[in-house]
DNA sequence: GTCTTCATGTAAGCCGTTACATGATTAA
DNA sequence: TTAATCATGTAACGGCTTACATGAAGAC
């Protein structure tokens, strides 16, 4: 079966909160979903129009100060096809790993450490920037939805965490 | 720019060892690569004669028994462009994991609860073929090469065990 | 004899990225 | 006034998956 098209859903539940904008859910998405859901900007609007034929959202002219801007809001169709989403059965992620497909044809130690040192480096990124993120999330007020994305986060660094310490063990 | 076909790669990877059948590939891929590098099997065939074409593979006729086949064999061009690759800046992963985009928009810990038993599953039987693959690997002689693709697998598990913890934590 | 494995492909078509485009508003 | 941000898209195109095809050889 071919697959189907899953940014609908990513967009489907960034309005659960309320409305958005296709540039609200851009910015969302940059700032959140980014770390485990890349989407490229040009898919949002288009979607968004998608949905809007489905019946899935209805888009509403507002306006902030003399700024246009087109707010979608969800339906419950919309409500419905995406908990029919969430209750379906979850693919594992197709892994395409390049660091691992590397590793894996090596036979150089040198080559090795060099290809340790570089990941490392990004991976260090990784770990500061979501340890920021904590930070930032464990200052906002509590709520069902706050305690899933921080354990959710924590697990990404606990992860980020192995790794660092799995890559030192060979470099130094 | 344009993301390049990195299949051929992954080809070129294979055939270091020595000359391949677009068959023994296909099947190597199967039961090795394919934890952290999917390939699709149509992309074999076409890209093994692309190669070819390119001067980085030179196909030979074989015959086992009456059984005829075509072996590839990495020419030096070919070892050239792959340590090209090799030593190029490793792309960080393309993350869509469709089980935390999920996760991100619940709030209902029923549906958590859920949706974490399903992974559990998943990931255990991961976990178990993760850990076969282990015995077999550790069974075979050593060699610098041994070494490390155990390493590399046994970050996986590392990794799983951490997933499955983490799920459990929330399920029990 | 029939089933599995070996062996090698082609074609259709969606998916997603990249590049390209445009214009208004506001803050510095 | 100039840069940044807000705001919304289109077009091209390669990548990748799925489905479809074919046939011989050996195992049981």
């Amino acid at each position: 079966m071919r697959s189907v098209n899953k940014t609908r859903y990513a967009i489907l539940g960034a309005l659960l909160d309320g409305p958005c904008s296709g540039y609200e859910i851009k910015s969302l998405m940059g700032r959140s979903t980014v770390y485990f859901w890349r989407e490229s900007d040009s898919t949002i609007y288009p979607m968004l129009k998608v949905l809007a034929e489905e019946g899935k959202a209805v888009p509403n002219i507002d306006y902030v100060g003399k700024k246009k801007r087109e707010l979608f809001s969800i339906t419950e169709a919309g409500r419905a096809e995406f908990k029919a989403w969430v209750e379906s059965p979850t693919g594992l992620e197709t892994s395409r790993n390049e660091f691992l497909l590397k590793l894996f044809f090596i036979t150089d130690r040198g080559e090795m450490v060099r290809l340790f040192q570089e990941r490392l480096e990004k991976i260090e990124k990784s770990y500061e920037e979501y340890k920021k993120i904590e930070a930032r999330l464990e200052g906002l007020p509590d709520s069902p939805r706050k305690a899933i994305r921080l354990k959710a986060l924590r697990y990404g660094i606990a992860q980020l965490a192995l790794e660092i310490q799995w890559l030192r063990a060979d470099i130094l």
